[in-house]
RNA sequence: GCGGGGGUCGCCGAGCCAGGUCAAAGGCGUAGGCUUCAGGAGCCUAUCCCGCAGGGGUUCGUGGGUUCGAAUCCCACCCCCCGCACCA
């Protein structure tokens, strides 16, 4: 075992004796709970969990030392389909799959066997997962642990959704899915061989009539186009059926019959003809009563939605193309017993004003853009930019009986509803493109009937939503407005499935509640499960009433617990633990949950709990890249947490992580910067450690104070940082930046023996104990400081060490070596003698008067030279003092506004001692002699006259 | 298409909301030096261009605009990433 294993190892057991982490109620302290969504079963944990959980753990560690008594529970998602479809991989034997859990998950081949059982593929996980919990150092109460099909948890679900049915938030209806026929049941993405992302699309049909009891049902996404129809197209060569639909007799494609029956619709067919026996055939438009013949179109798909295709050449390039092309070829029309002279005496009838275009957009296009014919691809391109144009920016026009003046996109909608509520129009789904299950089977669209809904679409429950949003935290801020666009844009949601683990639904037999919608604020259940489990209290005892009481305090007490044969105190001890403990005040996902699981956590609560229970904090951050791409366990860039902590220990897998990105960005995990950071760690270890027992030197010079000053600055940021969970930041200066200031103070000081390093060393292993837990603990102990660093106190910025005076005078001598720097390599000189001249003290007597006027806002050198003139001391300086007052002002204005303030207040800074103190340091940084003198000194060395172009904060130099 | 987030000096990334402090933090990489038996680690220095004196020039996706002054504000455009549902 490495030395880094072995002490990770020691910690977590001495955590794990004391208890650390386990947080009980305590009326003293304030309570923190946090949360993170449990992770889904069916793999290991990754490095993308660990990011996210990382960013936790470091909050709750960072609020824990503040003496906030801080609870992080965890548990595991089991409910849904990918665990049995996982493991049915397995039971089937598919290479492939097994192939990538022995070689990335790492699972052992006794295991693997055993995996033909979902529950005990489950359970593998979640104890590999338990252990690299663990071992990556996250600080959790163990004991709230649970698995959601374990009956308690059930039992706590039922309770939810009988309660959100009994408000009215959950209801029945129906919904297109794409359906597997085989399988019999919807084909999400992830069950697809083809057609990722393919979802169904509603056409309107509008139901022309062949005769007075016979309709042609056209498919259309544009019904508004009934006012410009010319013909209809029929593919003569497919077969069509006459067919009862719904007790209507329709004519539409073989393939649409089928697929109608899927769709809530009653189908009998009665007969089967070809499209050619349509042709030449009349058809009435039933808004305009007007009648148009039926033409051969073999562009028309019999398996997109009916097969019947209305004509609008006006408007549609297709519909012009064809009917072009028909006109060019009488003999085809002669063959279906048209006469031609009909065929050419059709004409497009114009319905759309859009702007840009004449009276028939269709036709302009198709020559613009040099479209051939109807089988050319640009036809396809010309439609949809049409489509998009006419959609966006069209106006019906005075053919469209009521609806002329409207804009298409303000009409569509209300036109559908019309048509469809005076009998004309019906719709039906189809998917734009072919979808195919794992299964090799076709999909179809099928309407769910009988479908249980959460009605996310319900106003009231929306503006609650919105009002928790407003009244909480969101990191980082920008993430609030997606949450409102995503209340905004949900409708309901199916909440129930027919396979898959869950909890069953307390009222619909075979529904079992969908995996989304069973996990959106079971945060509450932690707080009880304690006790659920330290009593071993027995499923049957959760009643609704039991529930009821303890997260609404509804009812009488002593009656629920006799009802439910659970004693009072338990009852009541979970009342009393789940009020103290909620809500939760903080809980962090990845950005993908925005949309769905977090949008649900935040409706449920407010469906079920009182306001003062709603969410405090929600934190948001990016996904997780592996070496810049996107992390895929089959595609090989799949990282394991268990694998990252093994390889690179915790604290620099969780180190590596946090750098890595924070807000919504999304965090690189590049291995080389992991390593980096191990032997960082390592180095800082020893560093902090021999700092700490080489301390002897009591003296506390200014260089001390210095270093003290600028580590209250650092703890401001750090903890500023943290309580925004901008946790890169946070580390970033405490780690990085703290070190840098250890450094400048060793290279100026030239060793590092003295007591206050120490003091600095402690505040600094605290700053970074959240980050690195067991190196800080490590270091805690090696310098003998009493207790677990783990719940140490949180330094705290004090004012009184913040020392103006020694950062000023380290301020004055960074500027002068830069300055110097500058010269050095502006002449190529290798310096071997360097002298400064500061300057003269009636100088600083006009700086001071400069500085005081930028104080009060705007410098008027008028001003100025008014209370110059009237100093006495400076009379003699007059001429020279009106040179150099645009030179400060110039200078002043580079300075920034905090150092303007800090060089006001430490006034009076004698430079000259600076620089001399400082002689053998500035010797060694330029490797070069050094002398300092005064611009008033009468015995100066100043060959080139440099020394009166000093002023104050930046002395003249002299190199040779 | 709709919604959300972005494009910064080799890379990763701060800065942008509250304009001047910005040639722009920090880390990484690279180069040189010190240390070391050597390697690694550590430490120091440099790292947009020009400059024999602390200065100048050109930069923050592109093009305009506001302003004494823009990486930051406004407008238009281009490009990238994520989500769009019954699925975790």
């Amino acid at each position: 075992m490495s030395q880094t294993k072995q002490t990770e190892e020691k910690w977590l057991r001495y955590w794990e004796a004391a208890h650390l982490f386990e947080a009980d109620p305590d009326p003293e302290r304030k309570k923190l709970l946090v949360t993170f969504p449990y992770p889904y079963m069916n793999g290991p944990l990754h490095v993308g969990h660990a990011f996210t959980a990382t960013r936790v753990d470091v909050y709750a560690r960072f609020k824990r030392m503040q003496g906030y008594n801080v609870l992080w529970p965890w548990s595991w998602h089991w409910t849904g389909q990918p665990l049995l479809a996982a493991s049915n991989r397995v039971k089937k034997g598919d290479e492939i799959y097994i192939r990538l859990l022995r070689e990335v998950d790492g699972v052992p081949e006794a295991e693997l066997k055993k995996f033909a059982d979902p529950l005990y593929m489950a359970q593998y996980y979640t104890n590999e997962g338990r252990a690299a919990a663990r071992a990556i150092g996250f600080s959790i109460d163990w004991r709230r642990e649970f698995t959601t099909v374990m009956p308690t948890y059930q039992k706590f679900i039922e309770w939810q959704y009988t309660n959100l049915r009994e408000q009215g938030y959950v209801s029945k209806g129906t919904h297109p899915v794409v359906w597997c026929p085989k399988d019999k049941s919807p084909t999400g993405d992830h069950d697809r061989q083809i057609g990722e992302g393919v979802t169904p699309e509603e056409y309107i049909l509008i139901k022309y009539q062949l005769d007075e009891r016979t309709f042609l049902p056209a498919a259309t996404f544009r019904p508004e186009t009934i006012y410009g129809v010319t013909n209809m197209w029929i593919n003569p060569d497919a077969t069509y059926v006459e067919a009862a639909v719904d007790q209507e007799n329709w004519i539409i494609s073989q393939e649409a019959a089928e697929k109608l029956r899927e769709q809530e619709k009653k189908v009998e067919i009665k007969r089967a003809l070809k499209g050619r026996e349509l042709i030449g055939k009349t058809f009435t438009n039933p808004i305009t009563k007007a009648k148009f013949p039926i033409l051969p179109g073999w562009f028309v798909d019999p398996k997109q939605a009916t097969g019947v295709v209305y004509s609008v050449p006006a408007h549609a390039p297709y519909d012009w193309l064809a009917l072009k092309d028909l006109q060019g070829k009488p003999d085809i029309s002669a063959e279906f017993g048209i006469d031609p002279k009909i065929v050419q005496q059709i004409t497009p009838v114009s319905l759309i004003t859009l702007e840009g275009y004449g009276r028939f957009p269709a036709v302009e296009i198709v020559q613009q853009m040099g479209v051939k014919d109807q089988h050319d691809p640009k036809a396809e391109e010309a439609t949809k930019e049409l489509y998009k144009k006419e959609f966006h920016g069209g106006i019906l026009n005075e053919s469209c009986g009521p609806y002329s003046g409207k804009t298409v996109r303000d009409i569509k909608d209300v036109l559908i509803r019309d048509f469809k509520s005076a009998g004309v129009a019906d719709s039906m789904y189809d998917l734009p493109q072919s979808v195919v299950c794992r299964c090799m089977t076709p999909c179809v669209v099928k309407v769910l009937s009988d479908q249980w809904f959460l009605n996310y679409s319900n106003d009231e429950w929306k503006a609650k939503a919105k009002e928790a949003v407003a009244g909480m935290k969101v990191f980082p801020q920008t993430a609030s407005s997606w949450f409102i666009a995503v209340i905004d844009w949900l409708k309901e949601w199916a909440c129930a499935r027919t396979t898959g683990f869950g909890t069953p639904l307390p009222w619909g037999k075979g529904w079992i509640i969908e995996t989304l919608s069973d996990s959106t604020v079971y945060m509450a259940f932690y707080t009880i499960n304690k006790h659920i489990r330290q009593h071993g209290i027995k499923p049957e005892a959760l009643t609704r009433e039991v529930f009821d009481y303890i997260f609404l305090g509804k009812g009488d007490p002593p009656a629920i617990s006799e009802n439910a044969g659970l004693h009072l105190d338990k009852l009541n001890g979970m009342r009393e633990e789940f009020l103290y403990w909620y809500p939760f005040d903080l809980r962090v996902s990845a950005k993908e949950l925005v949309p769905n699981h977090l949008t649900f956590c935040i409706f449920h609560h407010v469906a079920l709990f009182p306001r003062n229970l709603w969410p405090r904090a929600i934190g948001v951050n990016g996904m997780l890249l592996i070496e810049g791409k996107q992390m895929h366990k089959s595609k090989g860039n799949f990282i394991t947490m268990k694998g990252a902590v093994e390889r690179y220990g915790a604290d620099a897998t969780r180190c590596a992580l946090l750098l890595g990105a924070e807000e919504m960005d999304d965090p690189d995990w590049r291995s080389d910067n992991a390593l980096d950071l191990k032997s960082k760690l390592e180095s800082w270890r020893k560093f902090a450690h021999d700092i700490c027992s080489s301390a002897k030197n009591e003296k506390v010079g200014h260089l001390e104070k210095w270093l003290l000053s600028r580590l209250q600055k650092r703890i401001t940021t750090v903890s500023e940082s943290l309580e925004e969970l901008k946790t890169r930041t946070a580390l970033q200066v405490a780690f990085f930046e703290t070190w840098n200031d250890f450094r400048w103070y060793i290279q100026r000081n030239g060793k590092a023996d003295a007591v206050a390093l120490r003091e600095a060393s402690q505040i600094w292993i605290r700053l970074l104990a959240p980050f690195a837990p067991f190196t800080c603990e490590e270091l805690w102990n090696s310098i003998g400081a009493k207790g677990f660093v783990s719940l140490a106190k949180w330094p705290k910025t004090e004012e009184q060490m913040i020392d103006l005076a020694a950062e000023e005078n380290e301020a004055l001598l960074t500027d002068l070596i830069d300055d110097t720097l500058n010269v050095v390599r502006a002449t190529k000189i290798t310096p071997r003698h360097i002298f400064y001249y500061t300057a003269a003290s009636w100088k600083h007597r006009v700086y001071k008067i400069v500085l005081d006027k930028a104080k009060a806002g705007e410098i008027l050198m008028g001003e100025i030279m008014k209370t110059v003139s009237a100093d006495p001391e400076l009379k003699p300086h007059m001429k020279d003092a009106a040179a150099l007052i645009p030179r400060l002002i110039k200078t002043l204005n580079k300075i920034p506004q905090e150092r303007k303030r800090s060089i006001i207040r430490t006034e009076g800074i004698n430079e000259n001692r600076v620089f001399t103190e400082a002689l053998s340091f500035l010797r060694e940084r330029f490797n070069s002699e050094i002398t300092v003198f005064s611009e008033e000194d009468k015995e100066k060395f100043d060959p080139k006259k440099r020394a009166q172009l000093a002023i104050p904060a930046q002395p003249a130099i002299y190199i040779e």
